[in-house]
DNA sequence: AATGAATGAGAGTTCATTCAT
DNA sequence: AATGAATGAACTCTCATTCAT
C-alpha cells in the first residue's frame, strides 16, 4: 500500500491523490483500505515513516563498514549523499508534504530525522576521538552534522539547478572538500 | 489581498485554505477577490511572487552597503541571514507550498531563485576579484552560493531544531566560520 | 443593444451569455445596461419582440404586392421563406430561447405569433374569396397556415438535414406543389 | 434517475434545473448522482437519448401492424401523432433543450432524428412499390417525411394554438387529407 | 475479511444585480 | 447619465468516509 501511495505521491502530491486512488493502486478496495488506516493522513504517515526507515536503514548499512581517519567522515557523507539521490522521489515527498501531517504524527516523524542528526553527529564524533579533527564544541558538531544532512536534501529540492551542473560524484567532492577546508582566503 | 493569504498559508497551508478565508481575512467579498484573481492558484502565484520580490528587495538593499575585502562576504551572509529571519513564516510557505503551482508559474518563480543565486555568485566573485579569497572555478562559486542560500532557508525550516541550540547571531558567525574554514582537521 | 444581445443568443444561448458581455458588445458599461433594462429576461423579451418586429415588416412588405389567382398564395409563401431564410439565426434564436421568458412576457410574444399566423390566413382566405381554391372551413385554413408557417421554421431549426438536400427554391417550389395538390395517390 | 430529470426539466427546463434537484427528485443524493455521470450535461444526453428510445420504439411497434394500401400511410401517421401526443411534454423537452447538449451528443442525438425519419420515408416508398401513391423521386419523399414528422412536433411546439382549436382526431384526420390532396383549388 | 454504493459537507467559481461615485 | 467595483447567493462537482451486504 505504501508503495502505491508514495507513486502517486511523486506524481501528484498528497493533496491532489485521491483515497480511491491510492486503494486502486494497491490493489483493495477502498472499503479494504480503510480496515488498515482510519483516515487519508494516516497513509502520510505511513508513507514518510516508511521511507525514513528507509533512508536510516541504508545509511546505518553504510556506515557499518569500519572506515579509519578522515575517511570514516568522507564516506559516511559520500555513502549518505548516494542514499538520497537514490531515494530521490522518496524524499522529496517527505519534504514537502510532511508538514500535512497532523500535529502528533509530525513530532513523530521529525523525532526520526533527529535521530539521522545524531548519526552523522556520531561520525563527526567518532573522528574528533581518532583525532583527525578539531571540534571544539558540541554547538558545532551539531551545526556540521545539520550541514551535511541538508547537503543531502539540496540535492533533491535543488536538482532543477544543482544537477544540471554537478555529477553526483562531483557534488560529493566538493561538498567534502568544502567542508573540511572551507574556502580558500587570505587570512584575517 | 496577498498579506492575508500569506496569513493564512502560514497557519494552514495553501491546501486547506479556503478561498471565502482568503476573501474575508483580505476584507473583501469572494466576488471580489474573483475579480483580483482567475483562480485559487493565481493567489499562491502572486504570494510567491511578492515574497520573493521582498526578499530580493532587502537583500539588494543590504548589499549595496559598500563593503570591502572578506567582510563584503560576511556582511553579506549575515544580511542575507537576518533578511530570512525577518521574513521566517513568508519563506517557509514559499517552500512548502511552491510546488502546488502550475507548471508556467513554478518555472517563473524558480527563476527567481535563480536570480538569489546569481546575487549571492557576484558576492563571491567580487571577493575573489578582490583577492580576498580564491576560489578556482565557476563550479565552485555556485556550490558556495547554494550553500549559503540553503543554510538560509535550512534557518527556517529547521527551525524546530536549529533555533533551539543557536541565537541567528551564533548561527550566523558558526556558518561563516565554517564557510572560510571548514573544519579544522589535520592535513591529509 | 438589441443587435448585440442577438448576435450574442446567436452564438452561444440565452443563458450561457452573460449581462455584462450584452454590454460590452453593445459598447457600453454594465450599469448602463441596466438603466435600460431591469433583468437579463427583459433582453431575451426586446430581442424576441425585435425580430418578430422585423419578420412581420418583412413579410408586409412583401405582401403588399398585388398579386392575383392562385399566385396571391404562391408568392406569399415564397416571400415568406425568403424572410424566414434572411433571418435564419434569428428566427432560431427565438425557436430555442423563447420558453425562457417570463410568462407575461412570452403571452405577449406568442400573440405576435398569432398575428403572424392571422397573415397567412387572410391570404388563403383573400385567395378563397376570388374562388382560386376551396377551403370549406375555418378549420382547414388554421391549419394550412400553420403548416405553412411551420414549413418556413423547419427550414432554420432543421437545416442539418434540409438545407444538405434541398436549395431555398426547390424547397418552395416543392412545398408549394404539396400544399396545393398533395400527394399524387390512386382515389380512394 | 432520468425519468425524475424529465419531470424537473419539463417544469423548469434544463438551465434553470439543478444538479441537487435531479438528485432529490431521482430518490440519491448528489454524490450517487455524480457516481453515475460526469457532468450536468451527461443527464441532458441521457434524457435526449432515453425519449428518442421511447418514441422509436413505440413508433416501431405501431408500424409493425400490417396494413395495406393507402392505409398503410395513413395508420402510420395517426400512430406517430399518438405517440407524439402520449409524450407530448417529453418531446417538447427534447425539443427546447437539445441544443444544450454538448457538440459530439448533439451528433448522435440529431442521427436518432435521421433514423425516425428513415423510418417514415420507408412508409411512404412502401406505400409507392404498391402503387397506392406516385412519388416520382427521393426529394418529395424526403420532404413528405419530414413535413410528417414537423407536424407531429407542432401538436407540441404549437399546442398552445393548435389544440384549442383541434382535438387529436381532428387534426390527424385533416393532416392526412392534407398530406394527400393538399387544397382543393382550381387547376392551373 | 472484503466490498463498493452511497453519502453530503464543502470546495472553487460564476454572474445577475446594485449603488456610491 | 454613465460607470464598474463590489456583492453573495447559487451553481456544479469532488472526495474522505461509512456501513449494509
Amino acid at each position: 500500500m505504501v508503495k502505491g501511495a508514495v507513486r502517486l505521491f511523486i506524481e501528484k502530491g498528497f493533496h491532489r491523490t485521491t483515497t480511491r486512488e491510492i486503494a486502486k493502486e494497491s490493489g483493495f478496495s477502498i472499503g479494504t483500505l480503510y480496515e488498515y488506516i482510519r483516515s487519508k493522513e494516516d497513509i502520510l504517515y505511513l508513507v514518510c515513516d516508511a521511507i525514513y526507515e528507509e533512508v536510516r536503514d541504508r545509511l546505518a548499512y553504510h556506515l557499518d563498514t569500519n572506515n579509519e581517519g578522515i575517511d570514516r567522515l568522507k564516506k559516511a557523507v559520500a555513502a549518505y549523499f548516494q542514499v538520497i539521490h537514490d531515494m530521490q522521489d522518496e524524499v522529496l515527498v517527505m519534504y514537502q508534504e510532511a508538514k500535512s501531517l497532523p500535529k502528533e504524527a509530525l513530532s513523530y516523524v521529525l523525532q526520526k530525522e533527529v535521530e539521522m542528526t545524531e548519526m552523522i553527529e556520531k561520525v563527526i564524533r567518532d573522528c574528533a576521538k581518532e583525532g583527525v579533527i578539531n571540534v571544539d564544541d558540541d554547538a558545532r558538531v551539531k551545526l556540521v552534522a545539520h550541514n551535511i544532512l541538508v547537503q543531502g536534501h539540496m540535492w533533491t529540492f535543488r536538482r532543477w539547478q544543482i544537477q544540471k551542473h554537478f555529477s553526483l560524484e562531483e557534488y560529493t567532492t566538493l561538498q567534502v572538500e568544502q567542508l573540511l577546508q572551507g574556502v580558500d582566503h587570505r587570512p584575517i
